[in-house]
DNA sequence: TAATAATCGAGACGGTACGTCGTGTCTTGCT
DNA sequence: AGCAAGACACGACGTACCGTCTCGATTATTA
């Protein structure tokens, strides 16, 4: 895990354990802002020592916390069909970020913005992976012909998770499954209107 | 300011000012997290009763003196060609976000998280007026023909805008302007293949 | 008061009151080594801070604290005849050392060992006020022929004393009204065997 | 040691020496207050559970090792002449109490304020042997006729030493040669005016 | 011009949380 | 099998800030 230690030489999975459920549990009642670590330490049956022992943080905690609880989901989906499966984990990451829970992911990466060791943690742990699944994803996809060649990916990448980002973070507009397919068409189609020259065109 | 009073008599005018300037000089020495209310205070000469009269939290002090900061710099400029205006505003704010000055605003956001009136003071104060102005110049772009005419305007900013927000507060990777010129180039474009025949689908 | 800093700009009467009590009060139910600052602080509805903004240390609180309470009785009596008024008030301190209330002032004494400003707070606050008056009290019999004029009274308020301190704070035996006594007698005829015949030393 | 297990077997013998010798050392470099349990057990090479097994507490192990230091010192001497004898034990604790060594020493017994435990092994290890030899001494000076026939010899004892004490842990005045000196002359010729005329009262 | 009222600086207040240290017990793995 | 090394639960430490509440001094208005 990113943000242990390397000489685990010993610790208690009783206690490891314990510690990451009690930091989810006591954010998603009270939230991250208001959960302090000797809460988290109480409510685990644990000493606060030992906390700080293994992470640096309370976001680094709840960094490894997210990470656990959302890593069954971490696989891209594969059917074949980018603009499909792009939809699909799209909608599945907006839901999510609807939901309660992300308000902790939410919070941690704005107590991120504080500190770099949290912000390093976030992005080597849950950012990252996903977007190297995703970009994995469109480099089939582009050898497969359903994106345009010159294309950088990161790029792309970046365009699709933005504004997902940008609405769960700024909170102007809510993420919600119609205006992510909004978005997607904006992103295979761009904003230039159809060429107007004789020869074209979809739609 | 939204929070301000009606009647900021007598000696406030001076001590408004020394605050806001405060505030912002010492985040930008030691960061938004590291300044205190007290520190704030001490530094403009006020008492701590003075700022809270005004501002609910550090966080609504330092909304306002960014915005004061930034004001003269909030018109979006229109040459009559819209890809160039949106690539120069775009470079500029990505400029900015690449400051020292601009971790202020980057961890006055992430303290949004976990403080509502501050995020919907960020809104409306700093973003949704440069997101009018961004929108305005693209529907004069669309009334001219430049851009699609089926093209959800606000969809339309918000792809513009994520990604310099996203790289702002993930950190995965810098704000460069050759980056954002890619950005506005796929935005433009789209990823799908270009069909200049007719009939085609792929795979 | 001694321990307190020069400069008492305002501090609040209700608080420091309470603040006291709850250290007698919590030092008598559970003894001083087991009442923590933060459990005076509570006791007396109060923040942790003021106790820290007017003592440096918890034994300074208890010096203040036992000094108010045993400030009535400090005077030392003067009824003419010297003997009697040293056999009173060492009674008087002996029976006060053998009370529980005494195991605070033990237990501060026992702290001053590693604090040297708790150990000048005792003298100057609790030790010397009574020493001078014991020492006036002496100084008045000198002058009345019923202390020998060749004895340093520094001294002789020492022999007296200390043997209620050496078994208060060695507790090798307890201090009885009896053993006062009889220490008194030693001091006042010493040990040497009565020479009545005028040629007379021992080899 | 009173606390010490029949069977001190394997690499106790080893360990045991390093553990008193580590206890004094850090005492003597740091005072025995800021001297942890953790620091003693790193100093001497040993785990902290080693310590645990054969004292009861921090208190008890300087207990020890200031015993096995001072051993040598615990005889009385004996020259026939009792005032000299006395003098020249009392000035050589009075100068052991003037040692840096000899902080050790009062900081445990204000440790033993709060700690009944320590307190009797302070007692029985430290202060009665010693307190026996002066005693042993005294009465064979009594049987000489050097001292009154119907003095308390314990009471003697004490008077002797209390001032010691009372300087050492009260720490008004420095324990001085020429002071123990004065305090002896008062013990032996007491402070009742001098009645060598038969026919005499004070006023 | 003096008296009165308001506004503010300074900072004390009751609290909460921090991150560290020390305690005495328990666990692991080397020797 | 015995021990060093140190992780563990616990509790206290002294500090930093929070947001509220005096206290006086200074200012501005009214008498």
């Amino acid at each position: 895990m990113t943000t242990e230690p390397a000489n685990p030489r010993y610790r208690s999975e009783r206690s490891h354990k314990a510690i990451l459920d009690a930091a989810l549990k006591l954010c998603l009642e009270q939230g991250f802002a208001r959960t302090s670590v000797d809460a988290i330490a109480k409510e685990a049956g644990v000493g606060k020592q030992t906390i700080y022992r293994w992470w640096p943080s309370k976001a680094a905690v709840l960094v490894e916390a997210i990470d656990r609880q959302s890593a069954p989901s971490i696989e891209f989906p594969d059917t074949g069909d980018i603009y499909a499966d792009l939809r699909d984990q799209m909608v599945a990451v907006a839901k999510y970020f609807q939901t309660t829970q992300s308000s902790t992911y939410r919070e941690v990466i704005g107590a991120a913005q504080s500190d770099p060791a949290a912000a390093q943690a976030i992005l080597d742990t849950l950012v990252n992976p996903r977007v190297q699944g995703c970009r994995r994803r469109l480099e089939r996809a582009q050898q497969q012909g359903q994106i345009r060649t010159d294309a950088v990916l990161d790029d792309v990448v970046e365009l699709i998770y933005a504004p997902l980002y940008y609405r769960l973070l700024l909170g102007a507009r809510p993420n919600t499954p119609s205006q992510v397919e909004d978005i997607l068409n904006l992103v295979f189609d761009g904003i230039r209107p159809q060429t107007p020259n004789p020869p074209s065109t979809d739609d």
